[in-house]
DNA sequence: CTGTTAGCGCGTTCAA
DNA sequence: TTGAACGCGCTAACAG
């Protein structure tokens, strides 16, 4: 491996000019800028980064934590889109980013993760999907001894921004849609996993949307899952108008009792996921931009490390067929 | 930060011997061991695995290039199992890390890449699904610059291992045991990419098929695409008593044209992706186990690079409704 | 503007 | 069995 030694003995400069060089250091005279430069590419240097973050100090990587097993798998689909999000504003920002499942660090204390995360040099942490239920990591964030960004999940403190659509508004906002296209006024709504923001924030917009429309509304736990929203439209589907899930997944599983009981009942999904175009129905959901969320989330972390701290974030939505908004969590 | 100085001090013994204590050197007494031990305990000493490598020189980490464009987005799930076997045993194995979308390095040269990789301390690389078509990769691979695993291509050399299953061998039993079980003769083959080499590979395992048996099989590309294979299926299946498909997804496409022709053939996928639950069918399957073929895929990389060179691996694979089989690649 | 010097935190000889 | 000393490759004051 060429270091920065041979470089400088080669461009006849001192190793401390090379430094200079490869750092964008204002006083350098263009001449030796030059210099430099010609030794480096003819030596095909390329500078080590462990090194440099060794001796710079400034060295801080991202941990992303993703909770897949939660989610029923067909929700891979949304991971790989906030992976994707993440990793491309990583590599802008020139950060590291170490991407974490839930089920590695499963079992540990807030301590013994404490001390995961120090010895792999995270300083910022994102986390995907956080459980009201998840009490470690709850912990992790309260103590406020890293950078937070919480996705879809309403926690805020001097280290941590929350960041997501409002769930509350979304869902409002293609209930209602759905409701008035077909003149609905009972609804069967089939919420999500108990341990859920979100199915709170859903369940909350809902309960508004009633009130404001004068609707009648029965609420029934899906979990998120296919299979369990398909039972509860079985069950109750049949002397209600309309037919409300909390994601797509369940509107699937909704649809398909529909079908099989060979009556028709308007659906609306949530999330946007292509899976959508496999079982040939049509339905409004809200379209949710993972990919940039994630994104987003980087550069809010990459914020709060470099101590710009916490302030809330934006973020666009979208209604399928509906015009965008714009909304905060 | 506490450092192993701190550590040195508080337990009265130079840093050398907490180092030897880190890192199960044989000379040091029962003694100095459980007094550094204390001193780490109570100082809540986490060592820098930064400076532990500049130092030990012996850092390497794992690149693992995922290329999910090529794929439908639905394939999400087989890269998370990917991912998650990868990452699993990167832990188990101590080895970091680093995942690489093929879009992040979209238009490097081979020298752009190779210097991206030394400057990240990458020495071993995992490539999912590599196409026939990527010169830069192939060029990088060739190259031997770095300890190389490909999953799912038939490329080996000193410092390059293949993984995966025998994809010809699995997709000849299980077209043979659609076939046979309803005793087809006409076979519509829906094949995958061109520039993939399972695509080839399967093809083969078909073409062999097809002489054994004696069937009679027309061809056709469906480039992985659900929409593709469902126009396929539309326009050659009426006449042809079967319909097998290189993925699961073509086969969903396959089915959907075939439930709107309203007639019925037998049809055959390949992957073992859940997706399958949603479209309500039945149909046989390979049952891949990516995880663990990812999981493999990282102990050999680690393999080649502790210098324990390159023979091939054996993988198991599962038809749906079949027994197990095992077979190389 | 350039070079000298002092570490960053740790692994690793080599004396003692 | 222990510890002093050196160096990994680089950055960051500080002199010059």
């Amino acid at each position: 491996m060429v270091s920065i030694k041979e470089v400088a003995k080669k461009a006849g400069v001192a190793i401390s000019t090379v430094s200079k060089v490869l750092n964008d250091y204002p006083n350098v005279s263009a001449a030796t800028k030059e210099k430099v430069n010609a030794a480096i590419r003819e030596l095909n240097y390329i500078p080590n980064s462990i090194a440099a973050a060794l001796s710079s100090k400034q060295y801080g990587r991202i941990a992303l934590i993703l909770d897949p097993k939660r989610q029923t798998q067909a929700i891979d689909q949304i991971f790989m889109q906030y992976l994707m999000g993440a990793l491309d504003k990583a590599k802008e920002l020139n950060v590291e980013v170490e991407t974490i499942f839930t089920s590695m660090i499963a079992g540990m204390s807030v301590e013994e993760i404490t001390g995961y995360f120090v010895s792999k040099s995270i300083v910022g942490v994102v986390i995907y999907g956080l459980s009201k239920e998840d009490k470690v990591l709850q912990r992790l964030i309260a103590g406020q001894g890293f950078s937070f960004v919480v996705v879809d999940a309403p926690i805020v403190n001097p280290r941590t921004t929350a960041i997501g659509i409002d769930h509350e508004q979304a869902q409002y906002d293609v209930a209602k849609k759905t409701v008035l296209d077909d003149g609905c006024r009972r609804v069967l709504y089939i919420a999500g996993r108990r341990d859920g923001y979100v199915t709170e924030q859903r369940l909350k917009g809902m309960k508004r949307l009633v009130e404001d429309l004068g609707l009648t509304m029965l609420v029934r736990h899906g979990e998120f899952s296919e299979k369990t929203a398909r039972e509860i439209a079985f069950q109750y589907a049949k002397n209600k108008d309309v037919v409300v899930c909390a994601s797509d997944l369940m509107a699937i599983g909704a649809m398909n009792a529909l079908t099989e009981m060979d009556i028709f009942r308007p659906v609306c999904g949530f999330d946007g996921i292509t899976l959508m175009g496999y079982v040939g129905k049509q339905m409004n959901t809200i379209r949710q931009d993972f990919y940039s969320i994630s994104s987003q989330a980087i550069q809010e972390v990459k914020y709060l490390i470099d101590g710009q701290a916490g302030r809330q974030v934006r973020m666009p939505y979208s209604i399928v067929k509906m015009h965008y908004k714009d909304i905060i969590c």
